[in-house]
DNA sequence: GCCACTTGAGACATTCTTGTCTCATGTGAA
DNA sequence: TTCACATGAGACAAGAATGTCTCAAGTGGC
């Protein structure tokens, strides 16, 4: 019907599929497989075939957030110059992925019991250590720590990302707001 | 068994099912029914004799959840004194229901289809228009709107929230940790 | 003690989602 | 053309959660 060439054989694009299923699922967390298919343009069947049930799928989203985080972590070259900087281009680098952290930073809840990817460790060390970096070189105010530097930077790119997918705020502003209020705050500069 | 004696007849506390049910679901919200109940330490048939569905229980909570803003917005006097201050009384006042707002920020997602209760926009509104007051009061800076900085107080507060279950940020620290992120961001203030 | 009322436990049908399967169709390569 | 392969559509059973119902038990007011 309504197919499109992709390489041989027409099969189904994998990469395609993560997408749309991200993009759904940010939205509505709960959709169903048949939604998730529906979106991606390919049956139910195809959709199975490809992902063998839902958590395989969830866990594939994971795999592909945690490629795009440490992609983004090593574009943003963390260890380069100031600390602000790097937490500039790192959320830039970030911006793309901004949907899938909405959805995986929430969906994280759900996996309490199991052991979490070890991937998110390595990213989570990474952010945080560039926030310490920013404290000791005295760029950075010391009474936030890492951690919930680490945590409010996911909590704002995914309010970003909600914010922007619902029109509260305009997605060219995605990158100023965030970076902007993460490093800024609400305060303006010249107050004493 | 263990039950305790509330009132006569020994009716269940809805208020005690609604702490319960917001609780459980905050960290898990994809909790059935049953577990929701066991959660309240009530049956699954009287959890369904005072909320006759799973939505009805959400909009429940969606209820109380606008309850307790509305009271946080009227206790912190928005109108009182510096902007600044004013967030800073909102944050403490809203803290005790930080975790059943990262419950309903997450879950409105699921609501997109219908119209949102109408109690969000109020609150919303009254948020936003504080940090209006503060940029017209030419206390905050005019570059991040009042929308999104209410959005992210919203998800500071789910952030802090869901860090402080986790045990990576301690709770007493939950008030310091998101005022002084919304309001100062992450640079000291003696940079230039 | 008696009665009204509420609860807990369990059975039950219904619905939704999932996972699996089969079969017909259509494509591209040989 | 012929073959191998991937897809779409649909049927099907299994499982989970829900909503409803009945019945026994316990409490408090009378």
């Amino acid at each position: 019907m309504s197919q499109v060439a992709y390489g041989c054989l027409m099969a189904v694009d994998r990469e395609h599929v993560l997408r749309s299923a991200a993009a759904l699922l940010t939205r509505k967390s709960t959709s169903t497989m048949d939604e998730v298919a529906k979106a991606a343009g390919i049956s139910r069947a195809t959709l199975h075939r490809h992902f063998a049930g839902r958590d395989v799928l969830v866990r594939a989203l994971e795999e592909l957030g945690i490629e795009e985080c440490e992609a983004a972590l090593s574009a943003a070259r963390l260890d380069d110059g100031t600390a602000q900087d790097a937490v500039r281009r790192l959320v830039r680098e970030l911006e793309p992925a901004a949907g899938l952290l909405a959805f995986l930073y929430t969906e994280n809840q759900l996996f309490e019991g199991e052991e979490q990817n070890e991937g998110w460790a390595r990213i989570d060390a990474g952010i945080a250590a560039l926030f310490r970096r920013g404290q000791q070189d005295g760029e950075f105010r010391i009474d936030l720590t890492p951690a919930w530097l680490t945590e409010a930077l996911y909590g704002l790119m995914a309010s970003g990302a909600w914010a922007v997918s619902e029109g509260r705020v305009a997605a060219k502003d995605f990158n100023h707001m965030i970076v902007e209020l993460l490093l800024g705050g609400a305060l303006r500069r010249e107050e004493s």
